[in-house]
DNA sequence: GTCTATAAACGGATAGAC
DNA sequence: GTCTATCCGTTTATAGAC
């Protein structure tokens, strides 16, 4: 398939849409004019809204599994790995200082919603999830790896939750550190690295 | 002022149908229905949905205001105070998996909307965290008290976000014994109670 | 204070010409 | 593949009778 095909472009500007403005409040005619599209044209690559968000979060999956086989490519350690993960807090600061983490304001939305998609939004955490869960594994956590990846998922969300609500840079800095000396200090795990 | 008068009722289905279905997805239809009055008389209490809306943070403010208020009358110390906070978790824990927390959501909804009310949710943020830096420095815990208390606040919202995303109570209940280790641990401050 | 009726705009979705 | 024109339901909001 070609590289930016309309279709392709839809997808790319409705991913950022969703995400700044919401699902539900972002209209056909918004995307359409993000792309430069008439609204009817649209109908020609996606019969209805619910499509274009399938297309948005098969799109997000994709890109994930890409980051994480990325981090995964590396020939850091698993310590390392966790803390790529982390500093994405930071890496995209003014973004969810603005409007949230992607994924977590995705699933609540579509909580409320009671959307059909609402477990295909969940799926992009379990990726998320799946990957730490591998990478606290690695530092010897055995079966506790799974909750220890809830966990700092958890914490990465509550930061990003409150960021956006004050609005407060130094307090996502700050709770980097604090997940940082979490993990340098987990009682858990002996392994350095 | 008459104590369940169409306005006060108007206001206490328009808070429910905010949380459970979200600002912008609830029409007035909706809101009319569940208070079982007709759209046009809707217009003789408020002349549009943000003032709606107003009104409903004005509520929860309220009631934030005296629950916290009561928690501070009773005869407990500052941890068995911070602990009725934490508590809340689990109390609602059903709402929570279902719709995430009220404030939490309703930030992240109006920082996409862009909406003016923004800094009015956020204001009900701030109650709480006041409040709970009160009891950390009732702990002695100094000028780190607010910080702490952020902490807290953004724990909870992020067991919030995660229980809600994966439906997992076994999770909120985890992430609660996590905070009531923290705690009881925490290094800054000796004082029992 | 509450109602019905209705305006005016916007939402998603369709038909058919080019 | 893209466009214009249009349908139809819903939304916010208003007017005016009771």
């Amino acid at each position: 398939m070609p590289a930016s095909s309309t279709r392709d472009l839809i997808i790319e500007k409705a991913d950022a849409l969703f995400y700044e403005g919401g699902f539900e409040a972002t209209s056909f005619a918004d995307i359409a004019a993000a792309v430069g599209i008439s609204r009817g044209n649209f109908y020609h690559h996606f019969k209805t809204k619910d499509d274009i968000l399938d297309a948005v979060i098969s799109l997000r999956m994709e890109r994930t599994r890409a980051m994480l086989d990325g981090w995964q490519a590396t020939g850091d350690g698993p310590r390392t790995r966790i803390l790529s993960f982390i500093h994405m807090l930071i890496a995209n600061r003014t973004k969810i200082m603005a409007f949230g983490c992607p994924v977590g304001t995705l699933c609540s939305e579509l909580a409320k919603l009671d959307h059909a998609a609402q477990d295909r939004a969940t799926a992009i955490f379990s990726l998320f999830r799946d990957w730490l869960a591998g990478q606290f594994r690695a530092l010897g956590a055995g079966d506790r790896a799974e909750g220890l990846a809830l966990h700092l998922l958890a914490w990465s969300q509550g930061a990003a939750v409150m960021a956006t609500a004050f609005r407060d840079e130094a307090f996502i800095r700050s709770e980097v550190a604090g997940i940082e000396h979490w993990l340098a200090t987990l009682p858990e795990l002996s392994k350095p690295n």
